[in-house]
Order: C-alpha cells, then sequence, then structure tokens
DNA sequence: ATCTCTATTTCGGGA
DNA sequence: TCCCGAAGTAGAGAT
C-alpha cells in the first residue's frame, strides 16, 4: 500500500528536507513548480520561467512536463546521481547527471506549489499483442499467409550485420526473405530489405525473392520496390490477431475484454 | 500564476466530479491511484492492478507513469474526448479515445489517493542547440569544413521522395551529395545517403560522390560505405559549437552559464 | 560494452 | 492532409 505524504506550500527549505529524504529513500517525487531548466549532454537546451511538473521515479528517472504534450520537455533517464541544494536568494537547485552518455540536467525552482514524497507499488504483469515478433511467429506457423507453398526455415536469420525475419523457400525453391513491419510499410523499411536481399546475393545465390510484408504501403515505398525490383504483400492485422487468439491458450479475461462484453452503461 | 486544488482519499463521488470539472475545463489532472489498464489501437495491452501517477495534460494527452522509468506504460497523445463515470462496487472508469489512429485507453481506478486539478502557466520559450539542421546551416557557412574548394549550393535539396542536407560542387566539379548525422553514423544513415546518390545518378549525372558526415561511425556503417563507394567523414561537434558561438548573436545569458561561472558553492 | 532494430514511437516540416 | 525523416529518441536483444 503506498505511503506517502503531501506538502503544500512549503517553504524551500522544508521542501529541501522533503526532497532530500525522498533521495535517499529512494521515493517517488511529484515537485510541483516554477523553474528554469538547462540541459547539457547529446545536445543542450534552455527553457525560461514556467510552472512544471516534476517527476522523480523510484529508479531515478527525472521527467520534466510542461502543462501541455505528451512527452517530457526535458528529462533524464535512470541517472545515477542527483543532488539538490539551496541557492539563498534564488531558489531550490536540482542537479542530475546521468554517466554513460555523459548529461546534465539542472532544475532551478523559484517556487514550489506543492510536494508528493513516498512509496509506491506497481508489481502487475505488462502484456503487449501484436508486437512484431508476435506477427513474425504467426507467419512462420502460417506460411500460406505470404504465399502458397512457401516453406519458412529460419527466424531472424542473420545476414551481414542485420538479422532478417523470416528466412525461406518458394515452391520453385527460389530463396526468400521476408521483412515485416507492423505499421505502414514507408522507404526505410524497403531499403533496410534491399540491404538484406543484396548482401545474401553476394553471399550466396542469385534467385533470391525479397518480400516486405506490411499493413500499407506509401507511395514512396511501392516506387522504390518497383525500382529495386523487390516484392510486397499486404498482411490484414485483424486476421493475424484472430489467428493468434485461436492458436494460443486464451490469456485470462481482462478488462478491456470484460468492458466491452458489458458495455459502458 | 497556478490555480489548483488537491484532493486527499477522496471517495469516489468526489473524484468523479473534481476529475469531470477538471476535464471540461481543460485543466490539468494528476491523478494517484491504484488502477487496471487496457489499451487497444495500433498495437493492444493490458496491465493488472497497481499503483501509478495519471496525468491528463491540458490539451487532453494522458499518461500513465508507473513507480519506475523513464517511459509511461500506457499513454494517449492529445486525445479528442476523455469521458469518466462510475462503475458501482467496482471504481471509477477512464476512457480516453483517439480518433486517427483509432484507439483506446481504458482506466479502471479501484483506488484513488490524490487528485491535484487546476491550471498552470507555461510561456517560456525552449531552445535547443546543435540541431541537425543547425549542423546542416553551419557546415552550409563553412564549407572547408567538408573539404577544401567544396561548394554547397542547396540546403535539403529534393531528390526522389527524400531531401538530401547539402549539396554542392567539389573542386573538381563534381557533384556531391552530403548527408548528415548528429550522433553516430549508422548502416540506416549510409543506406539513405545511397538512396540519394544512386537516385541523383539516374536522374542526372555520373560523376556523383556521396559523403555521410557523423561524428563517429558504427563498424557496419564503414563496411557498408566502402562496399557501395560512398565517403565519409568525421565532425567534431565541440568546434561546430563554439563556431555556432561565435557565428550568431549570442543568446541571453542562461541559468547553466550562470550556474558554470559560479560552480555550485 | 557495443551494435542493431523496434516502438501504440512522437513530433515537425514540406508537398 | 499525407509522407518523410529527426529525436538529447528509449529500450530490448544479440554478439
Amino acid at each position: 500500500m503506498a505511503t506517502y505524504r503531501i506538502l503544500e506550500n512549503p517553504d524551500l527549505e522544508s521542501a529541501l528536507k522533503t526532497i532530500k529524504e525522498g533521495l535517499m529513500r529512494n521515493h517517488l517525487l511529484i515537485i510541483i513548480g516554477e523553474c528554469y531548466i538547462d540541459y547539457e549532454g547529446r545536445s543542450a537546451s534552455k527553457l525560461g520561467l514556467g510552472e512544471r511538473i516534476v517527476i522523480i521515479k523510484q529508479d531515478g528517472a527525472v521527467l520534466v512536463h510542461r502543462p501541455k504534450g505528451y512527452s517530457p520537455v526535458n528529462w533524464q533517464p535512470s541517472t545515477t546521481t542527483i543532488e539538490v541544494w539551496l541557492r539563498s536568494g534564488e531558489g531550490l537547485s536540482l542537479l542530475a547527471v546521468r554517466n554513460r552518455p555523459r548529461e546534465y540536467l539542472r532544475i532551478l525552482f523559484t517556487k514550489i506549489f506543492t510536494i508528493i514524497e513516498g512509496v509506491f507499488h506497481d508489481s502487475a504483469e505488462f502484456v503487449m499483442y501484436l508486437s512484431e515478433s508476435e506477427i513474425r511467429d504467426i507467419i512462420f506457423e502460417n506460411p500460406d499467409l505470404l504465399e502458397p507453398g512457401f516453406k519458412p526455415l529460419e527466424k531472424e536469420k542473420r545476414i551481414g550485420q542485420g538479422a532478417v525475419d523470416i528466412y525461406g523457400l518458394d515452391s520453385n525453391n527460389n530463396h526468400v526473405l521476408v521483412e515485416i513491419k507492423r505499421v505502414m510499410g514507408d522507404r526505410e523499411a524497403v531499403l533496410q530489405l534491399y540491404n538484406y536481399v543484396e548482401n545474401y546475393k553476394n553471399g550466396v545465390e542469385n534467385n533470391v525473392r525479397g518480400i516486405l510484408l506490411a499493413p500499407s504501403f506509401t507511395p514512396g515505398a511501392l516506387e522504390l520496390l518497383a525500382k529495386l525490383k523487390l516484392e510486397f504483400k499486404e498482411i490484414d492485422l485483424r486476421k493475424l490477431r484472430l489467428l493468434s487468439q485461436s492458436s494460443k491458450k486464451k490469456p485470462n479475461s481482462t478488462l478491456f475484454e470484460y468492458m466491452n462484453e458489458k458495455g459502458r452503461d
């Protein structure tokens, strides 16, 4: 059960004390206040005064969120050291340093509105469906989805420095390299496939086909596929999801299914 | 100035009322509580019961954070509709729907520990230094950094569907296509350059050089560069940063510079 | 430790 | 609007 405390409108000394305690104990900290931010590392940035939410997670990750938008404006992934101190007459200073790559995130709070400090528990399992690797496995088990007579031989076959998703033989014993995309296939995906095919041709054979598998394709991708004499095939994610559900044991009933069954009302 | 309120240990009815008001007024909401989460859209996921921080931003973006890690476990970028209602005997249900792509995020709170609801202001300008486009501009202005006698002619020159960073002529009037990476150059960057060069050759000339500019290169990239007869050159980001600082008017003194000058103590 | 590739990538810019 | 490529991408998996 969560154990935490809330400080409202703390003076900076109390804020400092609370934040220091939280950091020492690897607690979660949510600091809401007015601050400046500077970052220097792989790049560098600065951000003027504004009201923000700063979250320091229990593993030391730091997030700075503005009132809008999905992305944090500044951040630090799980950091080795976070220090905090008072700068008399200016505010409360927080420095988060990451070692590899060496990066510095500095926050200067001029006002702190609220601090939440404590321990939160969350050990639930996170399950994600229909990742690319899952699609690859379904195609491997159901090779006719690619084309009749296709014989898949290897998943993640190393070719050069990379690995093609599926390698196999077609009904005429041509070598087939299959690159799979879970989202719309773009030029980048085509270039990836091209690289595998050229690499494989150089190494071994000449009768090599490259097939890009995706739910849809950008015009640029289709043009490039034609130019590079590569093939493509659309996959129907809905169909794959059904196959996936029928082939493996049903997961425990989810809230989502539950809600779907019951509806909202 | 921020205007907000904090509810501690609200019953679900009060929580519902506060969240509804916050949503109606496009306020920021931070909801800390115990919840289940299901997502369905481009992919699908489920997450069992655990203690989490849910942030609903003033533009409708939704973030669900676990106690650890940089990334939100579930989220919804700025959403069209968020609904919330009570499910008697079960908890408080929140549904965030995005239209393109169509995605559903459902959160069922079984307990709500704390809610923060209010308006926060942040109109400060965010400035980022040494983005790729900035590097491109510096090279364009200082072409000798690439090689003596290089004459840059065009930035972001369209070639096929993409655009090469810099196009120009070398001292022998060869066409030169320059692809710039701010981070370590990898195989993908080489393929990108290769694609531009081939496309340009087909279209026009034969004496076309392709040069990849990056602070460093992966072994795979170097191998591929050799194979495809493309060139590369290392750039020194520190040197570029100095050039950039001296060539353009100094930005206002930043907290970062200030701290550097003064030190921490 | 390094390299490669995925991601519910998100985001911004240009056609 | 779609498409393309950057990002302080982060994170996982393989070598």
